[in-house]
Parts: structure tokens; C-alpha cells; sequence
DNA sequence: TGAAAACCCTGTAGTGACTCCAGAGTCAAG
DNA sequence: CTTGACTCTGGAGTCACTACAGGGTTTTCA
């Protein structure tokens, strides 16, 4: 298989196979006469398992060490756990900063009126201005501090 | 106001504040005779501005055109309502894919057994592996691509 | 047959928004 | 007078790609 081929095969762009290949996540696979990669189904497996797991938003650092466990079957591996839990996590943490994020965003657009016509006067500016002061801003309320990323 | 002592009313790293000064986010202060930047109230306000825009996750592109509408007051600025609106589609998208991620990470932790003790039959692994082999997995059902970031 | 398009290779640089570090200067407290 | 906290500059590192330059190879079509 060459790498158009595994790329069309899983969605992963050729560029990032040949980084993962780089980067030590994907086996380097055999050369053909010319060159070229020539890729199995372990392969094809292997960077199935990554995307997966990317799709699920774990860093490469956390992917890698799920990789090392199931190339070492048999072993405990009591990390694995450990890695899903603080995914999700991370992923609970953001979903409820995202949540706040898209209230405020609403209120912010809400508050502007004709920006269009005469900018002096936009509402959304104000308020992050007012933001910007400390003041009770639409989106922010009084005094509350936002914890960003 | 040294930088330490802007950085602390605002919350950002002293790091940072330099970094958005080399951007041309921050106007470059006043120097002490000692070469140390002396900051004003108007820095400062302009710097928690800055973070507002950033706590609601808009790209310092964004935050920049936002300045500039600021320091053109009278002026049209058409871009803003826009822009807020892009973020707030952008947020959008992301709570949604955050959503599922947090369903699928769950239904993975799920299925994890004993871990800790026998690595071997590791249910967390087991599905991975699954869905690499495009499976049905506990995470994201009947062949149900998943379309990250 | 020949030329153009499509594919492949390597290596390097760029992205965003910081973050960290080295190496040096400055200042206040003990 | 030394220690430690603060400041400066400039450059490199982070993450997970993505884009590109500059070359070689293969396929396709006229």
C-alpha cells in the first residue's frame, strides 16, 4: 500500500502519516524498488488506533505510552486508566469554560445595536470596554474573572 | 507601574505582556532611567481588554482589528459584530464535538475492568483497538466517523 | 513517443499564543 | 557586600500538524 492509499484509506493526510512515521507513533514500513513507502495492515491498523484515539483529543505524548502498552500484551500497563480519567477531564474542565464562553459571546452580540451604520456607538465595544474597567460587563458579570485555556 | 506589578493587576505573565508588546497588541511604555518599562492606567486597561477578548477565545487577529476599531472611535467598524459572530459560531462547533467526546471518553473509562492488576485484558485498550479495526466501539458506535477539531 | 499531470521523496520553515531559558544588568534588604 | 528578587534582550521550544521547495517517478492521454 502506498501512502495515498493508507491516507485515503483512513482520512490522515499523507503529510501526517509521514510526521507520525517521523515522530515515532507509526513504524517506519518497508521501501518498494523506488522509494517509496509501502505500507501493511498493521499499519493501517496502528494509525486507525492513533486517530482514534486523536479523535478523542489525547495529546501524541498520551497516545504513544497507549501504543507501548499494547505492544507489550501481557504486561500491567496501570497507566492506561490514569490517561482516559485525566482526558476526560481535560475534556470536562473545557466543555464547562465552552459553556460559560458561548453565554457571554450571546449577551456580547446581543448588546450591539446598529454597528454597521455608525461605529461609535457599538454596543459590543462598550461593553468590552467596560469589561476592560472591571465594570459589570453582559457577558461577564460583576467582578467575575474569567480562567481562560 | 513596572511590568510585575501590571502583571499582577491584570493576571497575565510578565512574559506575556512583552510578547503582546512585540506583537504590537501593547504600545511599548515609557522606559525608567534604568531601561525598565514604566506602564500607565491606559496600558493597563488596554492589556484587560485584551484578556476579555482572549477569555472569550477570539484570536489575537481578531483582538488586533478590535483595537483598531477602538482607536478609530467615530468611525465605521462593520468588522465587530462579525467577528463576534464567527466566534460564536465557533464556540458553537466546539462545545458540540465537546459533547460527544465527553460521552465517548465516559463510555471508554466504562469499559475498563481491572487495569491496574492484568494489563492483558485491559477493556479501555480492547476498545481502542476495536475501533481502530472499525468496529463497533463502546465509544463511538456503528462505524460513526468522528470528525476532530 | 512525448509531454503533462499526478504521485512520491527529503528537509525545512511556518502556524498561534504563548512559555522557557541564557546571560546580563539593577535594585532593596540584611 | 552579598543574596535574592526583579528586569532586560534575544532566541529557542511547545503542540500537532501544514505548507513549501526542489527534486525524482509513475501514470495517463494524445
Amino acid at each position: 500500500m502506498r501512502i495515498k492509499e493508507l491516507s485515503q484509506a483512513t482520512g490522515v493526510d499523507a503529510e501526517t502519516i509521514r510526521y507520525y512515521e517521523k515522530e515515532g507513533l507509526l513504524p517506519a514500513p518497508a521501501r518498494q524498488e523506488n522509494g517509496y513507502r509501502d505500507y501493511s495492515d498493521r499499519h493501517l491498523e496502528r494509525l486507525s488506533f492513533i486517530r482514534h484515539c486523536r479523535a478523542l483529543e489525547m495529546p501524541l505524548a498520551d497516545v504513544r505510552r497507549l501504543l507501548s502498552a499494547l505492544d507489550a500484551p501481557g504486561e500491567p500497563h496501570p497507566d492506561v486508566d490514569r490517561l482516559v480519567q485525566a482526558q476526560i477531564d481535560r475534556v470536562r474542565a473545557r466543555l464547562e469554560s465552552m459553556r460559560a464562553l458561548e453565554k457571554q459571546l450571546l449577551l456580547l452580540k446581543a448588546s450591539c445595536g446598529r454597528c454597521d451604520e455608525e461605529g461609535a456607538d457599538c454596543g459590543i465595544l462598550k461593553e468590552l470596554v467596560a469589561a476592560a474597567h472591571g465594570e459589570a460587563c453582559a457577558c461577564h458579570g460583576n467582578a467575575a474573572q474569567v480562567t481562560g485555556t
